[in-house]
DNA sequence: CGTACTTTTGAATCGCATCAAATCTGGTGG
DNA sequence: CCACCAGATTTGATGCGATTCAAAAGTACG
């Protein structure tokens, strides 16, 4: 049932100073599972080794918005400073997590310089990230967004997606639908190539 | 012409510790004035004492898109760990901002644990208002948005525009006539009140 | 008092969401 | 190994809502 092995060989993250790597708690997930939901009390930090975890908001009409995707790394990195948390997190898929309870965690960024450091590094990018997700959402125009993923996200002209096209197209505030149909035109048009899951931009 | 004085009354910073108030200095804008373009390497972090500073990037159809709106502290804090600026900050009105040099900066954040944290939680606290502003970009529909923006910036159901509609519209992803129309029609089914730059949320 | 910008409203258009349905895919269990 | 199922992918038709273009009235500021 579960695909990973307790002793699992996943290379431990490099990031954590050695105080940590003594509290971490190392916990799998099936897909589905819901790690914490909104309004909960943060007492772990989370690290994901191997799976995906999703941060996700359910709105009044029962429509979900994804607010994180998270393949490998921290996540929900802002719930050190929060009461409660702002959304729920869940597997994507069977997923290998690390846990760092809370407080050991705050003890290493106040002891550990060169671990704060780093990790104020963590949230700046974030922040830039963040903002070139918002400068994309604020484009009129699926074209445009498709786009500006390509050129922000992507390196060289080129993006590999690690996630559906549908999961892609509600992160580019679209729908599956007008998804498809744009990368269809765009590809025939000339300005995109389509190969599996990597998408280049021609010129 | 300019509206500040040299030695300005406005309330110095009680976040920023007295050794880096000592590299600090105070500069003044005039409306529309540059204080750095994209592209430029980062010399000083900036904080807004009084006035507005607005990060914007101009897209190829010389749209530009408002990144971020400071009245009052920092702000481009990523900054801090780019090589270069990845947008133009641009004084909406005549402003007066701190100008710190990023060295001074990043030794007081080394020596300084008090600040450092402060830091930190500064940064977690835009990660989250950038998350909550990406969801709402991803609500179809400018009702939807607008009501968002007063539940998620507003306060007991209320808001203070601190900016034209016209900005709020293009905060909102939506265009100044769509944002105006919307905001009538919500008015007048009674779902919100608007009194001069109070929007306020019925019930 | 004039200029620049915001606010407001109108009409026409276009693009995206929506609903619907068929096909394809990967993973499950018999 | 194959049948089956859930979900992703793909395409079509339709309607609504946001954009766009246009223009007038209001407002702030020098």
């Amino acid at each position: 049932m579960n695909p990973f092995p307790k002793k699992s060989a996943t290379a431990w993250p490099t990031m954590l100073p050695p105080t940590l790597q003594q509290h971490a708690e190392q916990r799998s997930f099936d897909a589905g599972a819901t790690l914490f939901r909104q309004g909960e009390v943060p007492r772990s930090i989370f690290y994901v080794l191997a799976g995906e975890i999703r941060l996700l908001r359910r709105e009044r009409d029962g429509m979900e918005v994804i607010l994180q995707r998270s393949v490998s790394g921290f996540f929900a990195e802002a719930s050190l400073e929060t009461e409660h948390y702002h959304c729920d997190a869940v597997a994507a898929r069977a997923s290998l997590v690390l846990s760092i309870p809370i407080q050991a965690f705050r003890e290493a960024l106040d002891e550990d310089r060169s671990f704060c450091r780093r990790w104020m590094s963590l949230l700046a990018r974030e922040v830039r990230t963040l903002r070139a997700k918002c400068e994309r959402l604020c484009l009129h125009g699926a074209e445009e967004r498709i786009l500006h993923y390509i050129e922000s996200e992507g390196m060289a002209g080129m993006v590999r997606l690690g996630q559906t096209r549908k999961a892609w197209a509600t992160e580019l505030g679209l729908t599956h639908e007008t998804l498809y149909r744009t990368l269809r035109r765009l590809q025939q048009q000339g300005i995109i190539r389509i190969e599996a899951n990597c998408i280049r931009l021609i010129r």
